[in-house]
DNA sequence: ATGAAAGCGCTAACAC
DNA sequence: GTGTTAGCGCTTTCAT
């Protein structure tokens, strides 16, 4: 790789004038062309290494995400991409796993290598995002907002949702309508469940025997409806907390025969295959992209200097009705 | 952020000691222990910013895909996340979104970051990979194998399959079987519709009215079989060249009424939601996860100086009857 | 407008 | 075993 030497001394320049060039600062046309001429000559690409180290700070945010596999963080990471590209930067994905070590190694990272910022939808638990903040790095919770950290959040409202999603269940006339949510020490997983009590209980008391913390993954979503059709008497509805964990609890649901309209089922999160199945499925939307989106902006305004005091923008999940 | 000279003076040490301890050379167990004892206090971590402008190579390497949400590139991003971080490497997921600057700019980015290689699945049309191979930067090829240069390439045999798929459409006793593909500048696209071309020929001279040049995505093979469906003499079944686009062309034909068995379908890839609906298709299963897994062992031999002439893998993917 | 030079934080000779 | 020091390639004062 060559470098700003190599182009200065081809081109006839000191290198500052090279530097100077690349950074549209102020160089007689003369030489800028000269300058322009060596470096594409020797195929010149000026490391951002070194920049990044000059400069404290790197035009990357990092992405960090809990699963790259399941389509709306994928969604909301395009999001991200556009606007994030938009305004010249580029963006890391980085995904968890779900996983705390994984995360905060990433968060590290992020630090070390000056990243310009991180928008983060964050594992299970109370994620540490201590070091970021203690160094000023920009930080903008997604989807999940970490338990008592000040930062700017974007987020829809889980309990609302829940609620519409087993209210529906409720108004078709279901009795035993049983809730499959995520990880217990997952904001949205437990936010969720609680919008599933408050419609439940407005109907019959609540009945824990038929809430289920799975992982939010396809295959503990089957394992969830399988345990919950094995129980004396099992629920003829279940609200699903998120689109994995619909797709195995659907599959196990159609292994026994009693696909919707058989049992009621209502999912939070969208469901792409939805249109070619003939099957009547209660779904609240969710705003991957523009949360993705919404959460970037946010982020572009920190990292441009923005100080006011943290925000919380909770966009609106829309409820489609069984079709 | 503390540097290594805060630390050094906090434990009462050189840099270039702190700098061993953190890199595991002789350092004796006393200062070993003033230096860990004054980091944690201190907070620090080592800038990888600095050490790889130092050391001129990162633990990173890209990982260049052509659509993020495609859950067939997303599976392979598993796998390669899986090899590379047990090795020590964090992997940052690029996304062209199939556009050839975009590509472009993120393997320059690659380059100037000082990276230690890239996979790449490259855009339609011939990449240029010419800026790495000249900085001698290790390449691995995935999925598609870009045209004329010469790297490692970890692919399926795409012709194989399209014929099988297709194959089973004949055997079904279908007659006019249709082919929606990708991208005529994309590799893989051409591959699948020559191995339909050789399965539909042995029946019946090829009719090229019945193939369509989509886009891979969900609404390109909505749009095709919207086309096919309006011919005069419409298809009775048709090969789908890729997961998205089958999802569309399903889409459609439920529209219309068509689903299978009414009309035959066989797909170039994975449908997750395949079990829950009861529709018989023929599916070439995508060892998706396993190309990105062998892609980064090819990668990381690459990076630790395996200099053999370049290797093409070809993986098997194998044939799923209808079910 | 341009050049000289310092320094971002780290590692690796090289001395001792 | 440990310290000193010279860079890695860039940006940016400070002179001129």
């Amino acid at each position: 790789m060559p470098t700003i030497y190599e182009v200065a001394a081809a081109a006839g320049v000191s290198p500052a004038t090279v530097s100077r060039v690349f950074n549209g600062a102020n160089v007689s046309p003369e030489k800028a062309e000269a300058v322009r001429k060596a470096a594409k000559a020797l195929a010149f690409t000026p490391s951002r290494t070194a920049r990044t180290l000059r400069l404290q700070s790197s035009e990357v945010i990092a992405l960090v995400i809990p699963d790259i596999e399941n389509p709306f963080f994928t969604a909301l990471a395009r999001g991200v991409e556009d606007v994030a590209r938009a305004a010249g930067y580029s963006v890391v994905l980085c995904n968890t796993d779900e996983d705390h070590d994984t995360e905060l190694r990433y968060l590290d990272v992020a630090l070390s290598a000056n990243m310009a910022g991180v928008i983060i939808a964050a594992a299970g638990g109370n994620s540490d995002l201590s070091g970021l903040i203690a160094r000023k790095c920009p930080v903008v919770a997604v989807d999940r907002s970490p338990h008592g950290v000040d930062v700017d959040a974007v987020i829809v409202d889980n309990r609302a949702g829940g609620r519409a999603a087993t209210q529906a269940l409720v108004e078709q006339g279901f009795q035993r309508i049983a809730c499959i949510t995520g990880p217990s020490d997952v904001e949205t997983a437990t936010q969720r469940a609680d919008g599933w009590r408050d419609a439940v209980t407005a109907a019959r008391p609540t009945d824990d025997r038929y809430l289920r913390y799975a992982d939010f993954r396809v295959e503990g979503g089957a394992a969830a409806m399988s345990e919950l059709l094995a129980l004396p008497e099992p629920p003829d509805a279940v609200f699903v907390a998120n689109n994995l964990m619909s797709v195995g609890a659907l599959r196990v649901l159609s292994e026994q025969g009693k696909l919707p309209p058989a049992t009621g089922v209502a999912v939070f999160g969208d469901l792409p295959f939805l249109p070619l199945v003939p099957i009547p499925i209660t779904v609240v939307h969710m705003p991957a992209r523009h949360l993705g989106t919404t959460a970037a902006k946010l982020l572009l305004e920190r990292i441009t200097g923005d100080d006011q005091p943290a925000r919380t923008i909770v966009l609106r999940n829309q409820l489609t009705p069984v079709g």
